[in-house]
DNA sequence: CGAAGACCT
DNA sequence: CAGCCAGGTCTTCGA
């Protein structure tokens, strides 16, 4: 007999009378651990009414609001609120959750996949990562004083001082005062600025290119170099928070702050990450999971071109284009592996012809031609698409690996923009989701491997793909090779997955 | 507080 | 003729 969600959360409560640490704000910080469960994520869970039914997303911080807090914002003290009155609040939100969840077919996910999830990531924010002061404040100096002349410059070429974050300030500069042409609009209407349009104008007026740096160290400056050294702990170190209900897909996300954004691209990426490091006497291990999605893709499709392609560990992009092109995968140029990498990017979005002939600069019937082309190469694939949509206009909801749901009731709009929206949502959402399923299931074995654990090693990121372990230098390679391969087994697809691993004193040598 | 932009997978 | 591909978080501007 399955024990209901609800009976099983009850018979955890029971044992607790009281709050084990004084302070509120701490508790929901950290998500110390309260009998064995992190009272924060406990809330978290009991969110699962937007599993079900979206509209009810806020029944349950209604009730707990009114049930333990005056206003919107925690109390600064405990004794403001009634300890017994968060578990019976708890309680009394699954006993009216854990039916539904159960009889939705969705307790299996909750309390296999999700729940022994909680204090993984509790003990993930717990342990944090620690970045290089120093290094840190070298990088800070040079990118200041580098705003600092681009600031300078810009106003120079402008011939008039302004504000260079003022997207509104820049329009008017770049397209009124300088003439130069408009290479789209915003949403809104607004005469965009964005990288993407100053990137077609570079070589038409010497300030772009000092625009475009602008924004690079102002966004390094701002999001990162600037408020992260503040965030540093009493133990050295910076704890993110792992939310688990933020996503529509099954994904975990990041916040306060976004450790999952840190940036990886060009130099100046690079430098960021090695300001990530490993403890005294530690060391760094990352595995990430390749190709994972596309590997998903291949699973649920079964094509056999994809699952083949995998089956011998090919370059998946190479054989994409060889299909493409009539040629052999040895003889395919950079170009055509670039398209064709575009091309499987695009697939797992659901990307239409428009976009496609877009990225690769190409006319839209070509576009059409080439889409046509792959899904006639590739039709065990279209039909899964078709699959998926048709699943989802006839329950309301889509579905991934471990059962997860999104519900996509606009599948059914008479909004044609709405259903092609739609759609790209389904497909993306039994792929992605799928991913975030199988990497969950990792991290769960991950964090109970014995092995490792005696090793000292523990889980502190998840990026989506990939798992980030510290561990003792001396057993980090140990860790490394455990970690890889509890990854790669932890579930069986119709094609195998493949975990690359690097080892390193910090998150740059990791990689 | 929404819009725009930039960083990530 | 345009139509801009999924999921996030954070900062800044300006009404």
């Amino acid at each position: 007999m399955c024990k209901s969600v609800a009976t099983e959360l009850a018979d955890k409560l029971q044992g607790a009378k009281s709050i084990a640490t004084p302070d509120v704000k701490s508790l929901f910080r950290f998500d110390s651990a309260w009998c064995g469960i992190p009272l924060a994520r406990w809330f978290d869970i009991s969110l699962s009414a937007y599993l079900l039914n979206p509209e009810e997303r806020n029944y349950g911080w209604d009730r707990l609001r009114s049930m333990l807090f005056v206003g919107d914002e925690l109390p600064d003290a405990v004794d403001e609120v009634h300890p017994d009155a968060q578990g019976m609040a708890a309680l009394a939100l699954m006993h009216v959750l854990g039916p539904r969840i159960q009889s939705a077919g969705l307790g299996e996910l909750i309390t296999s996949l999700e729940i022994p999830l909680i204090p993984v990531l509790a003990d993930m924010e717990e342990a944090g990562i620690t970045i290089d002061l120093e290094s840190f404040a070298d990088f800070l100096k040079e990118v200041s004083e580098r705003v600092t002349e681009l600031t300078k410059v810009i106003h120079e070429r402008a011939d008039e001082p302004f504000n260079i974050r003022s997207s509104q300030q820049m329009s008017t500069i770049l397209f009124e005062k300088l003439g130069l042409k408009p290479g789209g609009k915003t949403p809104k209407g607004a005469l965009s600025t964005a990288n993407s349009v100053l990137e077609k104008l570079v070589g038409q007026h010497e300030i772009i290119t000092d625009i475009l740096e602008f924004r690079k160290m102002e966004k390094l400056r701002s999001t990162y170099l600037e408020p992260l050294p503040k965030l540093v702990a009493k133990d050295g170190r910076i704890h993110t928070n792992f939310n688990q209900l933020a996503t529509a897909t099954g994904r975990l996300s990041s916040s306060g702050p976004n450790l999952q954004n840190i940036p990886i691209r060009g130099e100046q990426g690079k430098r960021m990450r090695a300001c990530f490091t490993a403890g005294e006497g530690m060391r760094l291990a990352a595995a990430d999971y390749s190709q994972v999605e596309l590997r998903v893709l291949a699973h649920f499709s079964g094509d056999p071109t994809l699952v083949s392609a995998f089956e011998h560990d090919e370059d998946i992009h190479s054989r994409t284009a060889a299909l493409l092109f009539d040629k052999d995968p040895a003889e395919i140029t950079r170009d055509e592996r670039g398209n064709a990498k575009t091309i499987n990017f695009g697939l797992i979005y659901g990307m239409g012809p428009q976009k496609l002939s877009r990225e690769l600069g190409i006319k839209l019937n070509e576009a059409k031609e080439f889409i046509a082309k792959y899904f006639e190469k590739l039709e065990v694939l279209k039909e899964f698409y078709d699959s998926v949509v048709e699943q989802g206009r006839e329950n309301g909801y889509v579905t991934t690996l471990s059962g997860r749901r999104r519900l996509l009731p606009e599948l059914l709009s008479t909004s044609p923009q709405i259903i092609s929206q739609a759609r790209r949502q389904a497909i993306n959402t039994v792929i992605q989701g799928s991913a975030a399923d199988i990497i969950k299931m990792a991290m769960i074995k991950v964090a109970d491997n014995a092995e490792i654990k005696h090793l000292g090693g523990r889980l502190i990121l998840q990026i989506h793909d990939e798992l980030l372990v510290e561990g003792p230098e001396e057993s980090i390679e140990e860790i490394g090779k455990l970690l890889q391969e509890d990854m790669q087994s932890v579930t069986s697809l119709a094609v195998p997955l493949k975990v690359d691993l690097g080892l390193g004193r910090n998150w740059a040598q990791a990689h």
